[in-house]
RNA sequence: GCCGACGUAGCUCAAUCGGUAGAGCACCCGCCUUGUAAGCGGGCGGUCACGAGUUCGAGUCUCGUCGUCGGCUCCA
């Protein structure tokens, strides 16, 4: 059911569909080895226009592959278009590619002036690391790789001949910075992103591809849908709704509020800013103050803005004597938080400084875990369901042994226990799930719900964490059946994410067109003439007595161009109403879709409405 | 935060080699009275992100600040 998966391979947009990805692994196909191939002779177009370039690494990656240069200079885009002619004509050069496999004293021979290299073959010789520096299983054969003029440290797989690349399904794509190593204490290497395809065709699409991702980007759409604004002067990362953002939200917490009450839950409320003391004894300002806005101090005493809700439930739950009897007890909250996020990792709504989350603690006992924890996985479903979102993963997010005491409190018998109970819980629920390590909470480890925002980039939507430290820090107990004190688990949930983040991504699924019961605008009245403004104005009315968000559109523009405009706002309903409508006192039904419903009768299109947003129906 | 690019009206974009800003849409005002994605005409609107500097002269060149974008790092 779990299998591993590494944190880098990507599964985003553009990615295979799952039934390649089950029966042939990305590195055994062709277009990989193509991909692979295209790095290494951009690495040679590379170090022929800049003799003095140190090269490290060029893996194949979704959709193409990159290279990492250390550069003697930086680089442009008109760069770029230089290399990629020389790549062309390098491939066109008809060059084997030849693998040989020797000892770590020869390849430092041929080596030994890229000192990049050197420390990879020192780590292939010594600790057995791989390009990224995290450990290898089994000690690795040491293979060069040669083509042309170019020669370089790789374990393969190639192409046998540079012709086996099409050089019109070849692109290079952008520049970018990357910490040698991915770490950020290292140099900034300058990276080429390339994209790779086995036919031109193929290359096409992608672009177009990528073109419509561009249409769907909540950024472009959340500008204008009217959604939401950022403002300079308000400063980055902290967004502004404005009205039709507003509506959203609100239907976003009537839909939590509905549901996590028939799920058991209790609504609490508490403050956003406290003093220094509780963030101490949570723990998390040695894990966490740098991404928590600095401390203001008022009569000595420090006070921060809250990053996330937790002590503060703790708070309530340790605030009177519990018993098993109680548990277990569920405390929600639309919190508002605040993370300092560094500059460059704002992401639009994606990534922000300024967040509402879909917030909760469940404090129960460890045999309670399990139907605790899969009830909140159920909840997931559920609003999937409900979204039709269907292309995500569930991660179980593990700790790493080397993060103990520092990323990761250090109990390494509790993390095991813990992560087998989560573990086994999904197995039992039959939720299939993947592992990876060293993405665990600093207190326990959790599900993570992985998906794809519309330019491919990955995201954590919703979250389901144990926490098996913080009560304890927190002093929280409650007194079981035999009349001891045991201290409870917490489970931490955000099925619907943050707002930010959950209309951001449901912006980029719906493609700006929301389903009736969570678009802004509902219905619109378009007359067709001044003469049956009156009349629009009337059904106007009457769709808002009956509860529907619709407006009138009673301007000087002509009908063509008012349901041009309706249609880029993505409403649902256009109600298209003449002098026949009028005098029968029906409507004219236009769907967001273009489909037409000509003569109905008024009464009879509100109960349609009605009934479609009380279900919360995903058709029109 | 780091590397690189970019920043002109509410939006999308123009402005040769430096010679003191222009279009479409939106908005406002008219005319047209219209049957399922833009009717026509007129008007309003910009200290060219901000601050220094070079120059007789800067939207165009240089530096700094802020912001955005593509990545890296980090993450709900």
């Amino acid at each position: 059911m779990s299998q591993q998966l590494s944190s880098r391979v990507g599964m985003g947009v553009f990615c295979f569909s799952k039934e390649a990805r089950m029966s042939e692994r990305y590195e055994d196909t062709q277009i990989y080895r193509i991909r692979h191939s295209a790095a290494h002779i951009m690495a040679q177009a590379v170090l022929e226009f800049y003799p003095e370039t140190k090269y490290t690494i060029g893996p194949p990656v979704e959709n193409g592959f990159y290279y990492d240069f250390d550069l003697p200079q930086p680089i442009t885009q008109e760069d770029l278009e230089k290399i990629e002619k020389r790549m062309r004509q390098i491939i066109a050069g008809g060059h084997v590619f030849q693998r040989k496999a020797l000892s770590a004293d020869e390849a430092r021979q041929i080596f030994k002036d890229q000192p990049y290299k050197l420390e990879l073959i020192d780590g292939l010789e010594k600790g057995g690391l791989d390009e990224y520096g995290n450990p290898l299983k089994e000690k690795p054969e040491i293979s060069i790789y040669q083509h042309d003029t170019f020669t370089d440290l790789c374990r393969g797989p190639h192409v046998e001949n540079t012709r086996q690349i099409n050089p019109s399904a070849v692109k290079l794509m952008s520049i970018a910075g990357a910490y040698w190593r991915g770490d950020e204490k290292n140099k900034m290497l300058t990276r080429i992103y390339g994209t790779a395809w086995q036919k031109p065709d193929e290359l096409k699409q992608y672009l177009q591809m990528l073109e419509e991702a561009k249409k769907r980007d909540h950024r472009k759409l959340g500008k204008d849908l009217d959604i939401f604004l950022f403002d300079d002067e308000v400063g980055p990362g902290l967004p502004l709704w404005m009205p039709n953002g507003g509506i959203l939200i609100e239907e976003l917490e009537k839909l939590a509020k509905e549901m996590e009450e028939k799920a058991g839950y209790s609504r609490v409320r508490t403050p956003n800013i406290t003093k220094e003391d509780l963030f101490l004894r949570s723990g998390h300002l040695p894990y966490y103050a740098e991404s928590m806005y600095p401390p203001m101090e008022l009569e000595g005493v420090k006070y921060y803005i809250k990053p996330m809700n937790c002590p503060m439930h703790h708070k309530i739950f340790g605030a009177r004597p519990r018993s098993y009897r109680d548990l277990p007890i569920r405390l929600a909250e639309y919190g508002t938080c605040y993370r300092y996020e560094k500059s460059g990792e704002l992401f639009g709504l994606m990534r922000v400084r300024s967040m509402q989350m879909n917030d909760a603690h469940i404090y129960c006992a460890e045999e309670q875990f399990e139907s605790e924890f899969m009830g909140v996985i159920d909840l997931y479903k559920k609003y999937f369901d409900l979204f039709g979102i269907d292309r995500y993963v569930m991660r179980l997010s593990l700790h790493a042994k080397a993060g103990l005491g520092k990323k990761y409190v250090d109990n390494e018998r509790l993390w095991v226990k813990i992560e087998d109970m989560v573990r086994r819980a999904m197995q039992n629920g039959n939720v299939p799930f993947v592992e990876v390590e060293n993405e665990a909470a600093f207190y326990g480890p959790k599900i993570d719900v992985q998906i794809w925002s519309a330019i491919g980039r990955e995201f954590t939507l919703a979250t389901n964490q144990v926490d098996f430290a913080v009560p304890e820090r927190f002093d929280l107990k409650f007194t079981n059946k035999d009349g001891a004190d045991e201290i409870p688990l917490c489970i931490h949930r955000a099925p619907l994410s943050t707002h930010e983040r959950m209309i951001g991504f449901l912006i980029e699924h719906y493609a700006g067109a929301f389903p009736v019961w969570l678009a802004p605008e509902q219905a619109r009245v378009i007359p067709i003439t001044d003469g049956q403004n009156e009349y629009a104005a009337q059904v106007a009315a009457q769709l808002r007595a009956a509860g529907v968000r619709v407006s009138a559109d009673l301007g000087g523009e002509r009908m063509n161009a008012k349901i041009r405009s309706a249609q880029l706002m993505k409403v649902p309903y256009m109600l298209v109403v003449g002098a026949n409508e009028a005098d029968a006192g029906v409507v004219s039904l236009r769907m967001r879709d273009g489909s037409q419903q000509n003569n109905i009768p008024l009464a009879e299109f509100v109960t349609m409405v009605k009934e479609k947003i009380a279900t919360r129906s995903s058709t029109l």
